[in-house]
DNA sequence: CGAGGCATTGATCTCAGTCAACCAGCGTGG
DNA sequence: CCACGCTGGTTGACTGAGATCAATGCCTCG
């Protein structure tokens, strides 16, 4: 398996009309329908019908809009709620008992977050919005109740929490073995698909966030993430200027880095 | 890769009642019921009460003895059961694209393994015995059906897995920060609580596993591992000849290094 | 007994961390 | 409007922890 490093992507669906909210900050809870909501394709797992998504009708969810650099969730909070990127993009962050934290992941459109709170009804990790977001909040205990009555999406949560193993597993394999080079090219590649699959270009995006949660992400210092880039820059693989990255030859960078394991 | 699930020699059991196996290297595949397993209480989340614990009854597991070096399941295999350790010990490995495999993780008496099948239908890890060890078969698809139609025993699953989330973060906040000896210090340390919670001496006890195991598992190379080790010797931390390890100053070899991020 | 796997130890090298200087953008306030 | 400071990013010089290469010891097993 490549590292991948992310719940994978399951459809292309074009980029969101999510025209649906009522917009204006004066509305910061709307409530929604999975049925109707336009990243659902992304955000529940591949194997659901249309028909196992009628029962998730009665699940209304408020959606939260969160702007930048505030928390969706914090370290510690009471755990109530799963949340979905709806649109925007967040960092879930681990903290170590001295105060210095680690980013254990960046989460777009269609991606879920707050899993691990299941395991002792406490949040361990924070989330925190890295531009302006809008999460929808899914009421744990009667995401239970709707699925465990529900034959056909009685998987779901079980589905969620594994592809979160898996992914984070994913990591921790680049953690292990990779060099800095490696790490980076991955990371890269990783949000090349990711904002593929959502319709996005491959080749040219713009970062949401900075140098130093990229390394915290990677393992790595942030000087070496600027080193790195102007490598990968001075032997023609990407251009980058600020958070603005073009990807000049993917296929080159794939094929210099990714497969290396030492 | 192949599921490689032997029936096996030796009975060889513990201290284990474990009585109830019909004993003899003929029968290799036991009855067992979780509300009479010894290791109950380790491998069920710590919410459930008795009476939660009285619709497991219905689940008729299968045990399987698996001899030191036997797969207990492949990389790839189709993904029917979760598996509890009754007895012995196994590693869990994640192969990378070019062969590398790193360790994800150890398991001992009480902990459960395969989870992140789920995801996929197919394992993404392989699980392989340390010793000579017995591992509860759980089928996936009962469990569900049980747990579902169980309130009280509903969340069991999900707390199962949140719980892996949980331990893959701590140990990727390991891998991210913290330098070999810390590292090496983390792993002691936790194995050493294992132990204990297991009512075997948290300062004696002999590793199942080999340097290169323990290496490829926080991420160093096994020079390091040697190294490192005859550093806690020098320092007076720790006894070891081989894989017998006597740590003689428990609580100096936490302050050392435990809370050390960098 | 020898062979082969695992472990230890030493010598050397190298990648990334550290320390430090510097630059660019940006919002604040004089 | 510019000066200022602040944050984030880049680059250079140096250092050090750990990887690499290599030799040797130790054990079990056939």
């Amino acid at each position: 398996m490549t590292p991948s490093l992310t719940l994978d992507r399951h459809a292309h669906l074009g980029r969101e009309a999510a025209a649906s909210a009522t917009r204006g900050a004066s509305a910061a809870f709307v409530r929604e329908k999975c049925a109707t909501c336009s990243v659902a394709a992304l955000c529940l797992p591949g194997g659901l019908s249309h028909d196992d998504l009628r029962p998730l009708q009665s699940l209304f969810l408020t959606t939260r809009r969160i702007s930048e650099g505030e928390a969706v969730y914090g370290d510690g909070d009471p755990f109530r709620f799963i949340y979905a990127v709806r649109r925007g993009t967040c960092k879930t962050t681990l903290a170590g008992r001295d105060g210095r934290e680690q980013v254990t992941g960046f989460h777009m459109a269609g991606e879920v977050m707050g899993l691990e709170g299941v395991a002792h009804g406490v949040h361990a990790t924070s989330a925190v919005a890295l531009e302006d977001t809008e999460v929808c909040l899914i009421p744990y205990q009667r995401l239970v109740a709707v699925t465990a009555a529900t034959p056909g999406a009685k998987d779901l949560l079980t589905h969620l929490m594994s592809q979160e193993i898996v992914r984070d597993h994913s990591l921790m394999l680049m953690l292990g073995f990779n060099e800095a080079p490696n790490r980076l090219a991955a990371f890269l590649l990783n949000l090349s698909e990711r904002y593929a699959a959502r319709g996005y270009s491959p080749r040219e995006f713009h970062l949401r966030m900075s140098r130093g949660e990229i390394a915290s992400f990677i393992g790595v210092k942030v000087e070496t993430i600027s080193r790195t880039l102007s490598l990968f820059q001075r032997s023609g693989f990407i251009q980058a200027r600020g958070r603005h990255v073009r990807i000049t030859d993917l296929e080159g960078l794939k094929q210099q880095y990714e497969l290396r394991i030492r």
